[in-house]
DNA sequence: AGAAAATGCAACCTTGAAGTTGCACTTGAT
DNA sequence: ATCAAGTGCAACTTCAAGGTTGCATTTTCT
């Protein structure tokens, strides 16, 4: 597995999160997510840019608007790798406490 | 799924991924990852301690040195939740697509 | 044509993350 | 007892992330 640090940074704000899941429900704009946000659009349009970044989003120009949409296979795709890493290191900690108790 | 930005923020990191995937190979010291990895022992301390905090490993002390290990459980049970929500997702590329032709 | 809505661009501010260095303290080995 | 290795604590520096505001531009609708 290849080091995934973009993903998780464009994952590891709060505001971005909540745009992600929102976007995850259903397309829209920056300026309907600025409303229904608690941050300004420009705010909102930086995030979608490293959401996009990530490949964690994909926008499409509508008439005068914007719509963005959360893209799934991207998360999924993420989770699993992480699942199988994380699977990888179970156990270890019965070993760490074994090599502590033969003090 | 409740907002799992703490886990990404310790993850979300170059130099913090690095310590952790070495921890899920074998127990280490923080005066040794700091020996493998091209940074200062108080900054490998600091990282430690952002991912104890996050469960992603735990430390154990032995004797004069402490011993940290990565936590499996804690990654494996992220990815599964992960993949999961992505899953919810997927399919939403097309129904943003469909929405677009209807000009 | 003209007004309203949406986006695009750019400058700016503030705060915290990542890293460093220096020194004191504890523990193991000789 | 002493020396080296390891850890703990704290102050300091640097830089980019997250956010804001202001204005210009495009597009829709009447």
């Amino acid at each position: 597995m290849n080091t995934p640090t973009t993903a998780f940074a464009a994952l590891a704000d709060g505001t971005r999160w909540n745009v992600l899941v929102r976007l995850g429900q259903e397309p829209a704009s920056a300026s309907v997510l600025a409303r229904e946000l608690p941050v300004s659009r420009q705010a909102i349009v930086k995030h979608l840019e490293i959401l996009a970044g990530a490949g964690l989003v994909v926008s499409c120009r509508r008439g005068r608007e914007v719509v963005h949409v959360a893209v799934g296979e991207r998360l999924s795709a993420l989770g699993r790798d992480l699942e199988r890493l994380g699977r990888g290191w179970e156990g270890r900690l019965t070993a760490l406490k074994e090599a502590a108790e033969e003090h």
